[in-house]
DNA sequence: TTGATTTCTGTGTATATGCACATATAATAC
DNA sequence: GTATTATATGTGCATATACACAGAAATCAA
């Protein structure tokens, strides 16, 4: 018994996703202290550029390509609209509402970008570019038989 | 500006974290689908981990060894306590609140163990044992610069 | 056209999480 | 021994997330 209760949550190698989480969580508070002058969260982030890159774009667009709940997103630009950045595309449709960005969320945009990409650099110089694959292959492996 | 906008996230390897947390976040349901039959939550299974193989432990032991909030700890085992898988152990200190795994707490180890097992094969299946090890090295490179 | 089904958004509820801060207790300084 | 400091826990608040489900709208079947 005692063995298997050891067993139950360690620091060992076949708790890979613990690590994981762990090491996606530190980078994501990176990402947080770097944006938090600028009001954004850092999960908030990939949504303003999804909007940004697809105007106008439904909650279920943005949903698919992050992989994320509909009612999820639906929430998260009900904040976002709060906040600014994003609003309603005034020829939305009844069914599928869309969103398109402020002119304050085009500059934040813009505002934001060289700090976005300072973090990114630091966590990029930690591995080499054949690092950086194979930890996406090996991530995408994982995911596949989830 | 396009290709600025572009680039606030796309799913390259430069946005790693993204997928990271992606494949962590899959591996994350599949333990929690596993375990619902059990009612308890994936989150919470290092927290009772811990205290399994720690008990009695206080708050912060729980905290520092999970890398986590202790006051995210505190709620966490409220919720857990009220589940009826840990209680304060008596002999607690008035300022360090100690908690033991219950009766019921003991139970539901034995019996999720498992299909924790199961779980953790098919996803161990999906990598080698060098690239488990790579992973994790990989992870913690990217965690030392966050 | 009407009725069933599907799709899309939004809400209720519970847990999760971070940060700031409040409270209580222990430890230390003097 | 008292005052300051450090430590441990807990709470308030905001966002995040999952799941179940409600309500509206579109689509499809007959």
């Amino acid at each position: 018994m005692a063995n298997e209760l050891l067993s139950v949550e360690a620091t060992s190698p076949a708790c890979i996703n613990l690590q994981m989480m762990r090491s996606s969580h530190y980078i994501l508070k990176a990402y947080d202290e770097a944006y938090r002058p600028f009001g954004i969260r850092a999960t908030q982030m990939p949504v303003l550029g999804a909007v940004a890159r697809r105007q106008p774009v439904t909650i279920r667009q943005i949903a698919d390509e992050l992989e994320s709940e509909r009612s999820v997103m639906s929430r998260k630009l009900q904040v976002m609209e709060k906040s600014g950045w994003v609003q309603e595309d005034p020829e939305t449709s009844a069914k599928e509402k869309s969103f398109v960005l402020t002119e304050e969320g085009k500059a934040l945009i813009e505002n934001i970008l060289p700090v976005r990409m300072e973090v990114q650099k630091r966590l990029m110089s930690a591995l080499s570019e054949d690092e950086l694959n194979l930890l996406l292959t090996l991530c995408n492996k994982l995911k596949a038989v989830s």
